[in-house]
DNA sequence: TTCATAGTTCGATCTTAGTCGAACCATGGA
DNA sequence: TCCATGGTTCGACTAAGATCGAACTATGAA
């Protein structure tokens, strides 16, 4: 018995409702001010002060200090994806929080997922990128073909400048709303980065809410075709 | 803000030092009774009681009562899936248990998780699956491909009585010491089942370690190769 | 230098919830 | 029928920790 790391304290971080709040605004992928949490969380300043301080402690948040603000981000993309895996806990256990809003489906089809695009659209590229024989799983690990790395390089990605990093290139995430997989990592980041670029989406100043355009919602959807097995069959049976 | 489930129940519901050891207790797959869960925990049978009552109510775990004994166990897969990656958060940020134990080094060769062989073993058999082509990744879920059908039943594996449940057949799941995939779902389950059965490993009577019998590391090598180009290559840079 | 803003530290308060003793219910065996 | 065992419910106690006011530090602007 009581083998294994600790998972008491890490969990207990994450279950204070205000700190769940702070880390759920976080996974916007955007790095936060202390008073922009505090405010998210309905908490004074003091009060957010002392749990950033917790948290950060716990390995969870990373901080940067710029002039007299101090940025707070999520550590990494692991963070993000146990948030998501609780996301999905909660969702299951309809402990979806009551005050749900109208936002709910549209932050189902696209939103966010700490620095990637996750929801309906996050799945749709990853099945096509797959199916495509542009993403693999080999190794235990997804890699990306010569032939996906050509194909994003055409979408105008620096996958050079990426590849240098230490971090992975390609990483999957577990969505909570489809319960599939969208790609995270390096990529996700850059090309959830390139579709702004390029005006397909417009990040939600406030939110983790992810809107396409006309033209975006056309470009993405031929970069991304859906195969024609699923989607077409309406929701796949699971669970 | 606050869109998404909420987070900070389900999480403070893992966060208490009491049932974050049930939890982990349970993470063998094995169900238990509530005294034996009490046991694990250190604490007294009514609170257990409490405890448990909580988590049933929070949809991570499922009862059956039989006589006057309730066996209590994981909802499901994915409860686990989260546990687990709690556990790779919590190794990472050094929070590693402190009576840590000699068993650590095994656990991190071979141990259950929930139901299905995680561990260094577990990553070994995944990769070998994929490496071959038995196992492919598509259409964002993990499918077993013909071949790989043939080779499980050629094992021993009742495939037919496993594909006619509901339950996915082939899951991936990360491992919180490898930090890789290992093989969960009903496949996972019914090969760890078959591994017993042959008298390859034996699970350890309360804790999560899995042990090789020396012809069960032989058979298990020669079923599930290693790629070369892992493992003779010592330990993959991460993070 | 002076002021304003961002953030931290400290201390006091107060609520939440984990804990266990005791009594109670249910099942199974003798 | 009686008893032993497994589990639940109730209530009281207690400790942990979230919260905020107040005082303090640091950075930047005027």
């Amino acid at each position: 018995m009581k083998e294994g790391p600790n998972i008491a304290q890490i969990a207990a971080l994450i279950g204070d409702p205000a700190r769940a709040n702070m880390l759920t605004a976080l996974m916007s992928g955007k790095a936060l001010t202390v008073s922009e949490l505090a405010g998210e969380a309905g908490v004074t300043l003091q009060t957010a002060s002392s749990h950033l301080a917790k948290l950060s402690a716990g390995g969870l948040l990373r901080q940067r200090k710029q002039g007299r603000h101090k940025y707070v981000s999520l550590a990494n993309d692991d963070v993000a994806h146990v948030l998501e895996g609780l996301m999905g806990l909660a969702a299951g256990a309809g402990q979806v929080r009551t005050r749900t809003g109208p936002k709910d489906p549209a932050l189902r089809a696209a939103r966010v997922c700490y620095n990637h695009l996750a929801g309906d659209r996050g799945t749709q590229m990853f099945d096509s990128l797959v199916a495509r024989g542009h993403l693999i799983i080999d190794d235990g690990h997804l890699h990306l073909t010569p032939s996906g790395s050509a194909y994003v390089r055409d979408l105008g990605v620096d996958l050079d400048g990426l590849t240098r990093g230490t971090a992975p290139l390609c990483r999957e995430c577990l969505d909570w709303s489809e319960r599939r997989s969208h790609l995270a990592g390096s990529l996700g980041r850059a090309l959830l980065a390139r579709f702004e670029d390029l005006s397909w989406v417009r990040r939600h100043k406030d939110c983790r809410l992810v809107t396409f355009t006309p033209t975006g919602t056309r470009a993405f959807d031929k970069a991304f075709p859906v195969a024609s097995t699923r989607r077409s069959m309406g929701a796949p049976a699971h669970q």
